[in-house]
DNA sequence: TATATTTGCTTTAACGTTTAAGCAAATATA
DNA sequence: TATATTTGCTTAAACGTTAAAGCAAATATA
């Protein structure tokens, strides 16, 4: 025999000749329900094993108590890792999360919100693809009213919450080190300036390399979509120049392990001939040969700040938003790749 | 301004003086609404800036189009890509998934369950976590008639679909393979035997050494819960043996990547003096030096076939399901780490 | 021309819940 | 003792959609 028929309100209603409305107060211990009827809807709830219909109350009280996420890919640590706290923090509240990826396309992103907004959900926390620069599907989920959180590859154009490293200081702190490493002719691999991450690491590097009176060599910074593939290509590009660099910059963990292969296939030593720096502290940066400097990005953070700060809408009435960033220091973890252990002054 | 409002089909209906009802159904092109109808209703739609409900047609229909997937974890390339292929088939059909993670835990399993079911998903396509014996929150969702599909780790007793690999026929592929190699002392870092896909491994492992007239010696043979601190620790544990292990197989590449470590800290030769193979083809894999030999197990294959199984049952009326498994072929990636590149006779 | 069928809608009810409003009984206040 | 307040419920409506049933007008069939 299967049991076709779901409990509902009603059956436990009518199990104890109380009206549906009663059961669905007790349930939700209101205070004008006695405790005596409220232990007896428990119990029959319990014994008839009543789940209550997500969808009838969402409908009726306008909240699905659903999440949306966006990211560009899951299978990075980085965004899986954010996820994972996202959904740490908002199940605890209740609340679910529906995960889609835009794989990097600004197509599939636009459909990703229409689904989402057509499961109706109550927030969205998203970050940028790559290829993204029209802002209109976004701005449909503001003049819906639905917070919006953006993370790590945002827009301030949108003026919503946004939760990031400092990149551009990110960039600072790594070209202090590589000159603290004895580089002088500092090469950047950078992402697509026209994403404001990317253009504020290519800003703060350029920066950089002003205050430690580095000469700024257009042939040392390149653009690029920061894949495996496009790391081993601009690498190569490097390499081919008269006046190579003596150290590599990447944007990107992918992009810097496709670097490290073409160094590696070219028997250059890292770091002493050139010292290499990734961005992202992926799991493998430490796993190869040899290790890959990188940048950690608090990725675990991100994901709770995120989860947090759309909570924090969840409490209010009408939602307004602007621009508020909330942004983390990043961590320079220091590897063999640009690690020359020469002696150095402790400042 | 903000629009408050959402534009329901009562406000499309009224626009054009018709019902609802025609409204839906013109919106669904229902044959017996005119061209004409459909036309304007569509029209209308787009100016209002129609946004179907989904709650209330989930509500109404009893179907939810969400369709739930629990992984132990997301940040592992193998589950990644199966949910990456499962999402591109299903939301082709108009279905959205909603991720969970174990985190190997069965507490969470049960958790997840249950709020999947509080959601209303159409349908569960489920990997167990390590823990996972007592099958009770599974039985749950079968005894609800939701279509449940399991994929990788599954179970024979539930009774339901399954799509995964030949594991036993995997690991008698994978000592073949170093037997061919020359190996004569096969050691295996196994999983937990109560895990049926770890127990497959095992008994293939242990029936294919004696198929080649291998000795089969208990201290060769270990169980673990095969993370990468675990794999360390095995490995070391062989590495105390009087007489050493020339091969290990371990059942999982994260475990593959500690016995790596352990051994390159050790400095002993890969493959020549200990060969090495691990089991998922983790993307690290080929990054590491040596890169590890490893068993690509389709995952988008697997995604896929999970999607279209549950898809299928949609078209049903009443689900009545029974054990029917999808086995695919595993393939071996040989790399460097069991490679020792002897002169081999082509069979 | 009379009847049957098809077309194109409308009306009504329902999905399972929550919420506002209401009301009698119990209790508190004066 | 009369009135106000609180308690513990009920009733009714609503959320936005879909599905069943129905019905008049248009068209087809005999």
């Amino acid at each position: 025999m299967k049991t076709k028929k779901k409990t509902t309100i009603k059956d436990i209603a009518s199990v104890l000749n109380i009206s549906a409305a009663a059961v669905s107060k007790a349930l939700h211990d209101d205070a004008r329900i006695s405790e005596k009827t409220k232990k007896a809807v428990k119990q029959v709830a319990k014994n008839l094993n009543y789940q209550p219909n997500h969808l009838a109350s969402a409908l009726r009280s306008g909240k699905s108590k659903l999440v949306g996420v966006i990211v560009p890919r899951t299978n990075s640590n980085f965004f899986s890792s954010v996820i994972e706290n996202i959904e740490e923090v908002l199940n605890k509240k209740g609340y679910n999360i529906i995960i889609t990826q835009s794989n990097e396309s600004f197509k599939k992103e636009c459909d990703n919100i229409d689904t989402l907004l057509y499961t109706q959900v109550d927030g969205i926390i998203a970050s940028m693809a790559n290829e993204t620069i029209d802002l209109e599907h976004y701005e449909k989920v503001k003049s819906k009213g639905i917070p919006l959180i953006l993370f790590d590859r945002g827009e301030n154009d949108l003026n919503v919450d946004y939760i990031g490293i400092d990149d551009y200081n990110s960039s600072q702190i790594i070209v202090k080190h590589l000159v603290d490493e004895g580089c002088k002719r500092i090469a950047h691999i950078g992402g697509f300036k026209h994403t404001r991450i990317f253009n504020n690491r290519i800003r703060g590097y350029v920066d950089a390399l002003k205050k430690y009176n580095l000469p700024l060599d257009d042939e040392l910074l390149l653009e690029s979509s920061l894949t495996k593939e496009e790391g081993r290509k601009k690498m190569q590009q490097l390499l081919n120049l008269k006046n190579r660099p003596d150290a590599v910059y990447v944007a990107g963990d992918y992009a810097a392990l496709g670097a490290l292969q073409v160094l590696n296939e070219n028997n250059i030593n890292m770091p002493n001939e050139i010292a290499l720096v990734g961005f992202g502290n992926e799991p493998f940066t430490e796993m190869v040969t040899p290790s890959i400097t990188s940048v950690h990005q608090h990725s675990a953070d991100i994901g709770k700040l995120a989860a947090e700060t759309f909570l924090r809408y969840t409490k209010e009435k009408t939602i307004n938003q602007s621009l508020k960033k909330q942004i983390l220091k990043a961590e320079l973890i220091i590897r063999t790749s640009s690690n020359k252990k020469i002696l150095k002054t402790n400042v």
